[in-house]
RNA sequence: GGAAGAGUGGCAGAGCUGGUUUAAUGCACCGGUCUUGAAAACCGACGUACUUUAACGAGUACCGGGGGUUCGAAUCCCUCCUCUUCCGCCA
């Protein structure tokens, strides 16, 4: 959420940044609508304020003349303070509903975007910001997708899982089960030797974390629900672990705040059907290690490509072609600022697989948050917050499979192999 | 799930028979004096958000969250949340 203060002194970069998502000149209105209600607030707040700082000096009188007997006096100001309190009544509503109004337009309005994110519409545009090195791999024979290897090898079973709970819940089993607990722990030992602390997280959370990193009110729909309770399942680990640090005052020298998580993620996404979401390329239930920074305002594109840094190692370490992408503005996400999506090629499929996103939030979540340090003048400003997957493990998995396949079976790939303690999967 | 008690500024802790509390006091942190340096001592500053001001400053709100009573609420009432103790249930 951008902070009004922000928009006020910048409008023009902020309309800037929202023609470049797209937004048509009547959904621009929304800016000067929430700054013509944001002076109504103001203007209302400030007669309040003097109509309360004048009611409550007539208070104190009162109590004042109680004490020297002067009841009849007391009792005549107190009249005079009671009607003074009809107008501050309705002030006071007047200021809540606007203020209550601005909260409202402010959540409607994404992040700006970086002045490095390509404009564009969709997906199509994306930005190759790192291809593969050499030619697309090539599988000989005829390669199988990981829907038809997972059958054969006995890797996660989708019938099953539908007999347990419904589509979308892959049973993972056997070698299948323990090569999705070596991912989990390779990727726990690499954010851990980068320097990341590790959080096992709840998986269920309050209204308060949901909209603390942006979940609410927009992507209402897209997580689990417990109604009795008012909790959220996690949709990724990134919502607890972001608001460790909510309503927090940090000091400089606390940044970097390096944390990582391993959690099932849930989400609701009613997707499309047919080969794109077959198998584990969509489901409701996966896993993934999601790294988390909080950093100075001043560092957070620095850390922004460590953190790319981070998830490249990692694919390389399981030797999996790869290239990375810059999100352009029509396919970026609401709260983002900037985002590199990770895709790995699948020879079977024959397409890339988005395995990872980093992004770099700037204050977006921080302001819902309220998650702040003191700058070396001893003001409160605003962090920064970046995230990543690192991996999610579903779409892995998927692709080790496509792409690692042989007549023999599944080769792990050598960095995994003190995990999974088997070479070969078969 | 049942019963009782409690939630106050970074921490500890007073206030809680409503009105000089604009929340005492101590500790911690920060700045200064002293010192070769440090400690001690002493002095000072020490919350957040918003409004207003060119600025100094002034004002408003906040004592777990929300609501209410009152001229006036940390203090009284309602409600929710959390914690502690006891009982019950349980991996």
């Amino acid at each position: 959420m951008l902070q009004v203060s922000f928009i006020r002194e910048n409008r023009d970069l902020v309309l800037d940044g929202l023609k470049k998502r797209n937004f048509g000149a009547d959904e621009l209105k929304v800016i000067d609508q929430i700054l013509e209600t944001d002076i109504k607030r103001k203007s209302a707040q400030t007669e309040l304020d003097q109509l309360l700082s004048e009611s409550n000096q007539l208070s104190k009188s009162i109590g004042q003349m109680y004490k020297n007997g002067q009841r009849d006096e007391a009792d005549e100001l107190k009249k005079k303070v009671t009607s003074l309190k009809e107008k501050t009544s309705q002030l006071q509503t007047t200021m809540n509903e606007a203020a209550h109004a601005v909260q409202e337009l402010l959540y409607t309005v994404p992040n700006i975007p970086h002045p490095s994110v390509p404009k564009g519409n969709s997906e199509e545009e994306n930005e190759v910001f790192k291809d593969l090195e050499g030619p697309l791999p090539v599988l000989d024979g005829e390669p199988l997708p990981h829907w038809d290897l997972a059958k054969k090898y006995n890797v996660f079973d989708l019938d099953l899982g539908v007999k347990i709970t419904g589509a979308g819940f892959p049973v993972f089993r056997g070698k299948g089960a323990r090569l999705q607990r070596a991912l989990i722990n390779f990727f726990l030992d690499e954010a851990h030797a980068a320097g990341y602390e590790e959080f096992v997280p709840p998986l269920l959370v309050n209204e308060d974390t949901a909209r603390g990193t942006g979940q609410l009110p927009d992507k209402e729909g897209q997580m689990y629900y417990v109604e009795k309770d008012d909790f959220y399942l996690i949709p990724t680990a990134e919502v607890p672990i972001t608001n460790v640090y909510r309503n927090e005052i940090l000091a400089e020298k606390d940044f970097p705040i390096k944390m990582c998580g391993y959690t099932p993620c849930f989400r609701r996404e009613a997707g499309s059907y047919g080969a794109h979401v077959r198998g584990l390329n969509r489901v409701h239930q996966f896993d993934k290690i999601e790294i988390v920074q909080i950093q100075h305002p001043d560092r957070s594109y620095d850390t922004l490509h460590d953190m790319l840094a981070h998830v490249e190692g990692l694919l390389n370490k399981l030797e999996l072609p790869f290239r990375i992408l810059r999100l352009c503005s029509g396919d970026l996400s609401f709260a983002s600022a900037l985002t590199f999506d990770f895709e790995v090629y699948s020879a079977a499929q024959k397409r890339w697989l988005e395995v990872s996103s980093v992004s770099n939030f700037e204050s977006f979540q921080t302001n819902r948050m309220k998650l702040r340090y003191k700058d070396e003048n001893n003001k409160t400003q605003l962090a920064h917050t970046l995230n990543g997957s690192a991996l999610a493990l579903a779409r892995i998995i998927a692709c080790l499979l496509e792409n690692n396949q042989t007549p023999e079976g599944i080769v792990i790939p050598e960095a995994l192999r003190p995990y999974t303690k088997f070479d070969i999967l078969n």
